[in-house]
DNA sequence: ATGTTGGCTAGAAGCCGACAA
DNA sequence: TTGTCGGCTTCTAGCCAACAT
């Protein structure tokens, strides 16, 4: 079905030069460990990109603000229409950090673009994550401590792990699992104690020294496909990534992002960048088709309900309500009209962790009517919260777009991609190209208040 | 003496926002594990920065080549002279890497420049590195193997350490040696075995596992005053440094550095960078002085004899000798008429490990007429290599200086500098910026061949 | 003068069920 | 169901001189 657009990780330009030591990495693992919520777009497909979230990326990497001192590019506009020639997920070697490199072109013109970059583009909304089973564990001290090993989650071991012969006494096997750079580690899972549980006792300590593990952070489990065990890791203390501050000064890293992509974007040449999903939640290069839509569909206003979609801790998804209090520029001098962060909001509930008070408009899906709220606490209490299953069934776009404009009716969505299924009303994105008939898209594009 | 000019480590701007999450460090630890041939130019003096081997540094630290699709840019010379506004010297607290932060700002004209920076830039040249005492080891499988502690050079115990009580049975002592981060490690140092020999025991492993050394590393003993013990490496292996490859594209990163100087050029604003000295043999920030020196002294041709200063295995020095093939530009369009690594040259040995092929006029010392060449192989021969005692008293410079031009007498270099002592010949770099009647000079800087 | 090795020993790593929570 | 702990065992880290270069 998406045979159209090439999957991200076995996209093209996925040659080792570029992206310093970084491995190409196991697509299931890499979505994995970046969490539920991101989803890369597909290589060919048209994306927007957004400088400053890509500014602020880096600034959160390096702990540091996208400081004042950073001369404003006028020629690089807000946002950049770009196709995204490849895109390749990789792993840090030393700290297992997942990121992905992603090489842009902008298009000067969208309406330009031939038609298989736009079916790409209209199946990116559509894309579905690898559904992988898999099991997400936070360690204790115990977990980490010299004195023992890992205790497996009883429901976890025995849905991931191949299943023990209980006619041995106690019943014991050898586990293989590969990591993010295809390391094979090897435990000795075991189903002993009183009470009963299973534990990982052999191997696991080499493990937790060798990634240099601490009490706090998570380990990842996953079963691929009926045989491989894989293996991945989160980081809880997110360390400032002093890293290259060594050899660049921050200033110089934020003029080379501006840099770097008002040179491509005056050339039309491509431009390569990084994105980080866990170094912050900055996802500065969405699918044209998810920023189109929702121009096109939320109409939004202040004191607005909507839902937003948030990570658990057991590396599941759960909405939060909120309010809309503003739509304002974040930063009206560098970056006027900008649609990145320019809705400001207030949560029912306290935050977990942290929540954001800025959000995008594709971020968030609005309650337009009172009665299509969702009756979100309720729904989802009722339903148990298992780690590594998701509420997100990845067609939440389409039902988001039903429940705000249910009067579009159910066709959306189920026919035939390529020729029927809308991102505008009754027009396909190829046949609005076709047309070129919609000058507020661009419009809206250069950089109009919604 | 050289108080007029603020010394590196205690210089201002030393805050510790920029450089991320380096720590500002001991000086003489700086240097001694920086290597005999690095000396930073003071805080207030003038020098001359070369954004070509800045982006060299940069490629080197990442182990790419400074691409050719790197973007020119037009406005950027291919030095400017700049006043060094602060230079720290730091260090990476996961690595141990030293290296500096350097604030810059560029000088539209150098004749405008206040007497104060005019002298600190005189004195940049009779500048000298601190004389510490102190050994540098490179580590054997034993000393880094979990079976025993580290075997410490007779001569460098007796020389570095405190002398043990001998009447003691063995002989021994606790030690204890900050690192760069002022973290204090403690060793038992006992004299034992048959024959007998100073080791390192209790201690020594964690120091060994700590900072992850391996065979091939080296560390550095200091004695500091006559009563603390400092204590360095150097890592042999110079990983690729993958660091930051997960933030930002080589591409960015070079366009940055460039940007970065090039707006600071127009704006006659501050910038800042970072000098590694062990990354690459690369030093892009010179003093303003050292380069006129050169400029007017070394006229050189094709077929000249020359040394150049090289740094031994001991951490010592060591002069080679050469000859001149070339003089051309690096990179004729990028860089045209750029003194950076404008000369070819042929060695007389073969190289002990890497030599380079091109250097900068600033780097050789010419050998002019043939009764002034240096006996060297046999003058170096006689002289017995001691680790950390360097062949060069400092004032090289003037040696060279008076060496290759005898008949300027030896007044040169005695006399008090702020009033006398010339850059060129009769003529104080004071005098001469008062005069303003140079032109050649600022030709020179503005990409004349020599 | 100093790198490596075998022997020995003390202490940490690591396996186990008991006992909470 | 699973985190932590005391008890016990195993194995490695680490001190020593012998030996080699």
């Amino acid at each position: 079905m998406a045979s159209a657009a090439a999957a991200p990780g076995t996209s093209s330009g996925g040659a080792g030069g570029e992206g310093g030591g970084g491995t190409k990495v196991n697509q299931e693992l890499w979505y994995a460990c970046a969490g539920p919520l991101v989803t890369l777009p597909p290589a060919g497909s048209l994306v927007v990109y957004f400088p400053q979230g890509h500014s602020e990326q880096v600034a959160a990497s390096m702990r540091k603000d996208a400081g004042a001192k950073i001369p404003s590019y006028p020629n690089l506009p807000s946002k950049l229409v770009c196709i995204l020639r490849s895109v390749t997920m990789l792993a840090d070697p030393d700290t297992d950090e997942v990121y992905a490199r992603m090489t842009l072109q902008p298009v000067s013109n969208v309406t330009h673009c031939d038609k298989e970059t736009l079916l790409a583009s209209e199946l990116a909304l559509k894309q579905t994550r690898p559904q992988t089973e898999f099991f997400c564990k936070t360690l204790t001290a115990s977990d980490t401590s010299t004195h023992g090993g890992f205790s497996v989650p009883r429901r976890a071991a025995e849905r991931i792990f191949p299943h023990l012969d209980f006619s041995m006494q106690p019943p014991a096997q050898e586990l293989q699992a590969r990591d993010l750079h295809d390391a094979i580690w090897t435990f000795r899972h075991i189903y002993r104690g009183q009470p009963k549980r299973h534990l990982l006792t052999t191997g696991w300590s080499l493990f937790v020294s060798g990634k240099r593990l601490l009490a706090g952070d998570s380990v990842l489990f996953i079963r691929d496909g009926r045989q491989h065990l894989l293996l991945g890791i989160r980081r809880a203390n997110r360390q400032p990534v002093n890293l290259s501050s060594s050899v660049l000064s921050s200033d110089s890293m934020h003029i080379g992002i501006l840099a770097a992509a008002a040179h491509a974007a005056a050339n039309n040449s491509q431009f390569t960048v990084f994105y980080n999903p866990r170094a912050s939640p900055s996802e500065f290069v969405i699918p044209f088709a998810k920023y189109q839509k929702a121009v096109y569909s939320n109409q939004l206003s202040l004191g607005m309900r909507f839902r937003m979609m948030f990570e658990t801790e057991e590396s599941a998804t759960r909405r939060y309500m909120g309010t809309i209090t503003g739509i304002s520029d974040m930063d009206p001098v560098r970056w006027k009209n900008s649609q990145w962060r320019n809705i400001q909001v207030a949560w029912d509930e306290a935050a977990p962790s942290e929540r954001r008070t800025r959000v995008s408009l594709w971020e968030v899906e609005p309650v337009i009517a009172p009665f299509f709220i969702y009756p979100s606490p309720l729904f989802t209490a009722k339903r148990p919260r298992q780690p590594g299953i998701t509420d997100d069934d990845s067609s939440e776009m389409d039902n988001l777009f039903k429940r705000t404009m249910p009067w579009f009716g159910e066709e959306i969505g189920k026919k035939d991609l390529s020729t029927q299924n809308s991102l505008v009303p009754g027009l396909s994105l190829v046949q609005w190209m076709n047309k070129q008939q919609q000058p507020e898209l661009l419009n809206s594009l250069a950089g109009k208040p919604v």
